[in-house]
DNA sequence: GACTAAACGAGACGGTACGTCATGTCTTGGG
DNA sequence: CCCAAGACATGACGTACCGTCTCGTTTAGTC
């Protein structure tokens, strides 16, 4: 039985957790512009140096400190109506994003395009898992005929996520809760067969 | 009669035109994290002074330069059918989008999150005007019974335009024409009365 | 008639004197091993670049630190004696190494072996001058029959100079005013041929 | 009677050998300027802590090493004339200086200024046993009738080694046997009464 | 033969200084 | 008054060593 063999001091997990707090908080407070390592590692009250050697770039750092900030699970509503489903699942995101974590996100965002490492762990991250359960969800959907004709799922997909998301683009907020109502509204009736 | 007297070398617009060229090359090249106004300025052989005389922030740079560097005027397609007009403009518009004006802007809405004037201009200079023309079309499709009951031009827009730009977000392209066409589908669906 | 053309902001020479007294303070108070860029720059309230861009190295910055705090000229006794010149020269160069100069050349000494540069500075303005003059001054005496026989004026240099300079290899301070005579007595007369 | 009760993990004379010749390597190698206690464990296949264990600064890591790189006792001529051994043993010596040992003295010696400890162990351990012998064998030559009038044995050796040594402290050599030769013969003709 | 306790290798830790780069301001001479 | 050139103070970058620390692993005695 192969025994894990390991060398030299532990990372100290102490460490870990400050630097991740600390990040947290000066993504929320300064936002991605003033995310710096140096104030992140002021803040943790670590070196520089412990910084650099977990984290490569700032946007692993970013991204790992914004999914260390919550244990809360991604919903995965699951009742006999795929619209409910999405409505329901889309109303709480937009309800998180508007609170301190999407403060933070939308810091990200904005380095997401510049930073490839920060885009690529947010994808990953953020989006994919959301994006697999959708694609479930949607076949499943289909195969009651749940859906319209010809509705592709990742089209589907992209019509009742992209509205949420898009305003951050020019520096807007997330829609409030009657915006996001309006929108699924014209949405859902393009994708779902029930009222 | 008072003659306007203004005194002093006027402005040149040599090198105004140096300037902004310079700035879409850089922009384009680089990306919005290497648009630095050293690089602009040296890339045009001017001074920053110069640079910073005439715009006060990176933004207000970079979106002048991204709008100099067109001329093409905003479609306004005007037929019958407010649909198939919807449809010409997000189409033509996602073509624009992954070409050499796609990439810079694309790298703009980087910074946009981050450098307020920047969001600001392109939200006036880019998001308006279409915006403007959307509203204005969708209410006119409105009166004409083009739109399904109770949809909101609002939100019409937003399930019309929101995916396209969405995935820029996390660091992804402009959809292709295929998953544009997949998503106009969907999303005329639930706005539009014609088939 | 060629004209001097320089184009951009000239130097600061405010700046340069802010740095190099700076620094002269900074190898006084904390010696060559805490003589930092960082510090000299924080002690001048000036910028580390503008540090770098003039002195590419310590040992530069250090060496015309040094040498920017005197105004003092080379002593140049031109009596009929060679004994008596050399002779009070070296007791007013003992005096002067013992006093606040002392200190700062004392402390680059150290450095002098690591950072070529600085070692090359220091022979080229130190040494050099005092030995030019020295050897000039050897030679006059050689002419007038003030040296003994077979005297090289090179050999007869190093025997001056040598025992004043030693001591601070090892982490010496430089010899007091007693030892200076005690030794100049013994060195001397393997030299001169007056008594 | 108390028996010597040393428990635990011996220390490893392995160790401590590996130490002491990657160090005197390291010193040849990259003078004392790269002479880093990290460079030294690499080179050592040990560990930082061990180094520190043992030697508390580098300056006595430096010395230890130096002196550990030879076995050659201290010469100790002992003729008739004292002027034939003295200028023997800094021949010798001059000799030593200019060999791969040599290179590490001069470049420790660098460091003597700042690290007070490798001062004092240089002073303790190479100049003392040195001065020691050399104040002995003057005051020998002193009760025979050797030495001039009124020649004090400190201010002899000063002018005797004085010069041997001081052109390291400019970045310069150990100066070349027939430099040697020529100062010995300048100041040997100020002490000794022998020809 | 098991126990004890220090030495050992490895390497993570909080720091300091390094030398470079871009920022936005300023100061020249020339147009 | 504009412009190019470029010096300036500032502050973050990512790296190298510092000296300290914590691991798991030897390596002797002692029990």
């Amino acid at each position: 039985m192969a025994k894990s063999r390991v060398i030299g001091r532990p990372r100290s997990e102490k460490s870990r957790e400050a630097i991740l707090d600390a990040a947290f908080r000066v993504l929320v407070a300064r936002g991605y512009a003033g995310f710096t390592i140096e104030a992140v590692a002021a803040e943790a009250n670590s070196g520089k140096t412990t910084v650099y050697r977990w984290w490569p770039t700032k946007g692993d750092l970013a991204a790992e400190a914004f999914f260390h900030a919550t244990t809360e699970e991604l919903q995965l509503p699951e009742s006999a109506s795929a619209q409910a489903d999405f409505r329901m699942q889309i109303t709480e995101l937009a309800t998180l994003l508007r609170g301190e974590r999407g403060q933070a996100l939308a810091a990200m965002l904005g380095g997401a395009r510049t930073d490839s490492a920060l885009g690529r762990a947010l994808g990953e991250r953020w989006l994919e898992p959301r994006r697999r359960w959708g694609m479930a969800r949607m076949l499943r959907a289909e195969s009651k005929g749940q859906l319209r004709a010809d509705v592709q799922p990742g089209a589907a997909l992209a019509v009742l996520y992209g509205p949420l998301y898009a305003p951050l683009l020019f520096g807007g907020e997330v829609p409030n809760a009657e915006s996001v109502q309006a929108y699924l509204d014209v949405a859902c009736r393009g994708i779902f067969t029930d009222p």
